[in-house]
DNA sequence: GTGAAAGCGCTAACAC
DNA sequence: GTGTTAGCGCTTTCAC
């Protein structure tokens, strides 16, 4: 591979020139950058990315740290920051860290601050101490869906109301004329998930239905999840004409259980998520759920990722007990598809 | 950040003993090498990987090709290349190359051979001379999911022998007992569900069907995709009792075009599918598909390359035109889940 | 066993 | 406008 040494040979002049030709930085007279950029072409030059970040002391990739990349929701997710990023000439490194804090801890040691200039974290189950670490070793982290947009998690983070997404999903029901609601509530564990179920009981309330009434399981957030948690709600509560979960992929887990119970959605029970993967389109019946502006998120927090690594640069660590920032998305929207409908006596 | 300068300081050695530490390579004492892990601990010292990849002249990542990585296939090939990789300590780069050959080579262009060591190319509709250009210039390259292992295309690939996945569905059918069959082929454009068909051709004309007689469609490989191509095909053959599809996603697409024609899966019509994602199983009716062994071709698809890009250090581009080496999967398998079942009279 | 020195390919001050 | 000079943090021969 040809280097900027060998095309600065080539076209009679100094690296330094063809540095400035390659980034438009200085001055550089035309008829020297004409020779420069025929040089370039002729040797088939292309910069040696790892030795400018090592000059530049900024490698031109960014982590995104995801329990797992088969979850459905991340690919939708990671292909919009990957865009953003593109478009920023920067690099997507993806992390798998299986939901083990350990696994999560190995790659932030390894790659924040040296191959990658900042970190994006979607829920990956992450030590919040290590993220600190990271952020004080100079390598910016973004939370990348914060459920709280009123309690700022004291890292930066891009916020979607999720509470709002509960109350808007349980409104649909109560307005559909549905009483008895069962409740699923994706993974306890993370945590990631309460918000979504107070906006739920809020809505209850408002109705006047006090909540503990209401069934609830937790269950991971998964399709097999749902479903199990859906089969159990069911036979110990017949009742039930509508079931409120915090995910889509639980929901279709529920939609799939109801089926296996010969319960006709939305007939005999409606069923509603949040989120609106792309499988809830595609899902027989639709999914009626709560959308998420997921690639919002995504630019947000890759615009407000870089935001950090350009001030982190400039202010050489002078402050670091700023206010950590967060960034608030449009709020998620009800999407009204085919798997609710009005309440019916049985 | 601590370099390893200043832990060679600290520990009263030199840097080059302390990368003698670091690396196992190199005689160091018992108590040089005690006093230089302490300076390390005691520092928090982590090495600079781009400042090494320059050094060593080689980087610690590769890149995915993949036309989305929100194609539900993707994810599940790219956890298991990201864990193939993350054992060996690479990372892993995902490029988007949105189908588009010229996005593909730009990718090419900025990062094989400088900040990625390889490539791996999923079916992401790229230029073969732009790969074959990327070999030249240094950076091995392997196709993850050639469909014939019997015809290498003349670069190195793992290759899964999908002609027979086309007729195992197809004997599937047949043995089922029916006989007038409903093909829908996917993606035409990238020609790569060309063998699939073969296979499922030559199993009609082994059960002596011609097959000239039997509709095909061709689509793209989507849910969406494979739901036109049934409603029509459907459409246009009421008397069709079987649908073979050369992917899951259209044969999952298929199945809800089924629903929306009021016909129920398999006692109306049998779906199968070729590939086996998750979603498969999940559907319901669950899928009836020829598995694939995704984890076990993303496993050999990273051993060939790293394999490849130690040769490649090693023999100093001397021969070029070594034949490209291909490695073969274990084949594919039927699994027989719900959505086929035995012909019936209409 | 450990040290000294050169260099990987590039950027960034500053001098001319 | 363009050249000069130092590094960036690490590895790697080769002396000692």
């Amino acid at each position: 591979m040809p280097t900027l040494n060998e095309v600065a040979t080539r076209a009679g002049v100094t690296p330094a020139t063809v540095s400035n030709v390659l980034r438009n930085k200085g001055r550089v007279g035309e008829a020297t950058r004409q020779r420069v950029l025929e040089a370039i072409a002729a040797l088939g030059y292309r910069p040696h990315l790892p030795a400018r970040a090592l000059a530049e002391g900024r490698a031109p990739t960014i982590a995104l740290m995801v329990s797992s990349i088969a979850n459905p929701f991340y690919p939708e997710f990671a292909l919009a920051v990957e865009n953003a990023l593109r478009r920023r000439g920067q690099f997507l490194i993806i992390c798998n860290t299986e939901g083990d804090p350990q696994t999560g801890r190995a790659y932030l040691d390894q790659i924040a601050g040296t191959l990658s200039e900042g970190v994006l974290v979607m829920n990956a189950n992450l030590d919040f101490e290590d993220l600190r670490m990271t952020e004080l070793r100079g390598a910016p982290v973004v939370l990348c869906m914060w459920e709280r947009p009123l309690d700022p998690p004291g890292l930066p983070c891009v916020a979607v109301d999720f509470r709002l997404a509960g109350e808007l999903a349980a409104k649909h029901l109560l307005e559909l004329g549905h009483r008895r609601i069962g409740a699923i509530v994706g993974s306890k564990v993370y945590g990631i998930h309460a918000a979504r179920y107070e906006g739920f009981v809020d809505a209850m309330r408002g109705a006047g239905l006090e909540c503990a009434a209401a069934p609830v399981l937790y269950t991971p957030d998964t399709t097999r999840g749902g479903y199990a948690a859906a089969l159990e709600l069911l036979k110990a509560h017949p009742d039930l004409t509508a079931l409120f979960t915090t995910n889509d992929l639980p929901a279709l887990g529920a939609m799939q259980a109801a089926a296996d119970l010969g319960l006709d959605v939305p007939r005999d029970l409606s069923v509603v998520g949040i989120t609106d993967i792309q499988l809830a389109r595609e899902s027989r019946p639709a999914l009626t759920t709560v959308a998420v502006p997921t690639t919002e998120a995504a630019e947000f927090a890759v615009e407000l990722l870089v935001d950090l690594i350009e001030t982190t640069a400039s202010r050489a660590a002078s402050d670091g007990a700023r206010q950590a920032r967060v960034c608030v998305t449009s709020p998620p929207h009800l999407v009204v598809r085919a798997s609710t409908g009005p309440v019916r006596k049985r």
